[in-house]
DNA sequence: TATACTTGTAAGTGATTACTCACTTTTTAT
DNA sequence: ATAAAAAGTGAGTAATCACTTACAAGTATA
């Protein structure tokens, strides 16, 4: 994950991973058959763990809240997994296959939220609320910027306070 | 351009790219040095282009429209443009020594027009203004939304009409 | 027309790539 | 304790990689 997050797949060869991971190259192959089952590996490690997160935002009942925790996902990224969503949004570009299925129900929550509070545009209203995450995941993980009163500023305007 | 937007720079071959624009592979390195300064040239070529789009921005004076215009911005892409801006914004995933210098500039006049309108955080309000328009060109190059209303929703929530 | 320069090619180069295979070592189950 | 299975190795493999080089064709200027 740490290789393919900095130099990107085809970066990344299986020599470098197997003298990172301190094996054999011939092992990589036994356990993950190939370099693309390796990357697909990682990626259902990261989306388990993720889907964690997805799961607290969709379980919430009222609408309101439900759309004010899934902004702040964005903010409470654990550090630790840094490298896993700069894979992710780095694949993203180049990957149109890789949109895992935990992101189309968590949409599905968000444009519920909307139609519950009588929005005229629910639809529009979830993609805004993607929009925000998205941008505010690229900034969180390539500039680190200091996420401090951002996070309010965003609900205020979205009168979610 | 073409190759490297879909296929990433590591995933392209110089081989491929000879066969694609109906040279020979020798001339590429003829005219670009090596693989890279191919890179370089497409990124400079699509980087002159982008800064009449952020001059336009930069040269209004008053801040309110201002900030409108570089809301707008995304939302303007030329569809000729897309595999540029997707080569961009996977670049800048990889690269972080990609940072061209327009781009600076243009968050700093995004500064200066929120420091005119007496904002609080203005550093923080321009921020914003780059997530809402890293956000928004996501969406836009990767699922081909309709941003029909979208604009005017996140100009009214930022109090901009 | 002769000369110099640019544009272009095709067949290479060594290095690196993902991957295989024959083999050894370690773990697990009886 | 023993056999089967799993985990692990390291030296290969053909293919592909970015790049070079020797040379040919075209083009501008004297």
């Amino acid at each position: 994950m740490k290789l393919f997050a900095s130099l990107g797949f085809d970066g990344t060869s299986t020599k470098a991973i197997a003298k990172e991971a301190g094996v054999s190259e011939g092992l990589i192959f036994k356990h993950f058959k190939n370099k693309e089952g390796l990357l697909e590996a990682i990626i259902n490690y990261g989306m388990e763990k993720a889907s964690v997160y997805f799961s607290e935002v969709i379980l919430i009942s009222e609408p309101k809240k439900r759309i004010k925790k899934a902004i702040s996902l964005p903010f409470t990224i654990d550090p630790n997994d840094n490298q896993f969503w700069k894979l992710m949004y780095a694949l993203k570009w180049q990957r149109a296959e890789y949109q895992p299925s935990p992101f189309v129900l968590f949409r599905a929550s968000l444009v519920d939220a909307f139609e519950q509070l009588g929005y005229d545009n629910p639809e529009m209203e979830a993609t805004l609320i993607e929009v925000i995450i998205d941008g505010v995941a690229t900034q969180i993980l390539l500039k680190n910027i200091d996420a401090g009163t951002l996070l309010e500023t965003i609900l205020n305007k979205h009168s979610l306070t």
